[in-house]
DNA sequence: CGTCGCACTTGACCTCGATCAAAGAGAATT
DNA sequence: AATTCTCTTTGATCGAGGTCAAGTGCGACG
């Protein structure tokens, strides 16, 4: 677990997060904003694995999530772990207007990222309310997934927790499914779990082994296949979606 | 459970929202912004038990909580609840560029309202990135406290989680008192608890049952001691800590 | 091709917290 | 003061999910 060294990196002409406007915290600048983030920013690759930001450790820089799924977790002293969110392309990474992490992150996946150090992008959010505005809307809406996997952890089933994850995954892995899901219903939907079973257990707070026995139960009653224990294929999402809960 | 209405509230000469400076909104405001605001906002008492939010309704106002607890929930079909936060004074109250809540608010306590129509407030904010500021960094705040509980939902026993209440509740009632603490160790904390057991269980995503049984766990442990099964008393915040896992 | 390592699955058993049931304990009403 | 709420505590029992222990499948590597 090597950590991330953003001097290692190659040099990018303009960071590809400038092209993504969806989440990323990009759209929000003009011409002369962009030039100046991309003489900052640097592209990185990490591998799955990687720890990306320890936890309580000083904030130095920000980074766009490129490619890939980070994993957000927070760790009680004799080691249990929760995870506590996850961040998708093109989520932005990291606590704004802190000193330190308030969680850990790590790459779920192999991920591309777009660092920033931690000054240039506080000048750069001054400047441009824009950007803060972005940024709070990105916030809000982590909050609202929050709050909904407390719901999640607290009083739902394993069987329900389980189906809830696929669910989540299915919908961020593939907005587009989900879109053509909502005007003709009933599809199918494959897609890969960016987590090993212990991070799902860490996400759900169970262990391993009930994820797995769920996971066979959904399994067995042909809700899911799986393939090669990493594809998920959801013939019908809407007898999934039934299963949350 | 009678709805709140904004127009059966006695007109306030200058919100005293305006007064309180830490997390408040009003912090942010010059002093004209300060008096349009005072033209829009309602001042409210609403007594304990009362929905000042629907889940899914849509949003109208929002509010700065100026007094007392507010309870943030969710609930599953079947009438499984989830507290998934709570704001004390003088929290903002309410959810940013959506259309729709995220969440129900109920008072916990009887509390104070600061209310402000929505196109108000959202007018304010764009004309003063100072006050979307202030607001960003309380949903910020917002985020690490829901993250927090999350590793306590999923990863701390009962008795932990119960624990992990108590120590909550005594930093936020008694700020003061936490700085003491910081200062000479060792010192006795007395507060009141602004939730029922049954809120408590939703908060905590156990039973009143377990509840109960905890708290009786620690007045036999002598961590606390309870007077009318309302206020509590610590008189070692070291060894409630130490519980907290 | 074998075997090593790792992630996952499956089984047997146990425990913590849920459930069901009853009994206090205040506060409000008659 | 008696009655009726509602909230809380306590006890007895049950079961979902945790723990412990094998077993399986698959890719890496000699």
């Amino acid at each position: 677990m090597d950590r991330l060294d953003i001097h290692n990196s190659e040099v990018p002409a303009l960071c590809r997060s400038c092209e993504v406007r969806h989440k990323g915290i990009c759209g929000a600048l003009d011409a002369a904003q962009l030039l100046t983030l991309s003489k900052h920013t640097q592209q990185v690759r990490q591998s799955a694995g990687t720890e990306l930001i320890a936890d309580d450790s000083e904030i130095r820089s920000y980074a766009n999530v490129m490619r890939g799924v980070v994993k957000l977790s927070k760790m009680l002293e004799d080691g249990r772990q929760q995870v506590v969110g996850l961040q998708f392309a093109p989520d932005f990474l990291g606590r704004l207007y802190g000193k330190q992490n308030t969680v850990s992150a790590e790459a779920a996946s192999d991920v591309e990222l777009c660092r920033i150090p931690k000054p240039a992008l506080e000048r750069l959010v001054q400047d441009c309310p824009e950007l803060e505005h972005k940024l709070h809307e990105q916030a809000l809406r982590e909050l609202d997934d929050a709050r909904g996997w407390m719901l999640t952890l607290g009083r739902k089933t394993a069987a329900e927790k389980v189906a809830s994850f696929l669910w989540l995954i299915a919908t961020h892995i593939d907005p587009a499914a989900e879109a053509s899901r909502q005007m003709e219903t009933a599809s199918t939907i494959k897609f890969d779990l960016p987590l090993s079973r212990a991070d799902i257990a860490d996400f759900l707070g169970l262990t391993i082994e009930t994820v797995s026995r769920q996971l066979t139960k959904l399994r067995r009653d042909g809700v899911i296949e799986v393939i090669n224990n990493r594809t998920v294929v959801v013939p019908d999402t809407e007898r999934l979606e039934l299963r949350c809960g």
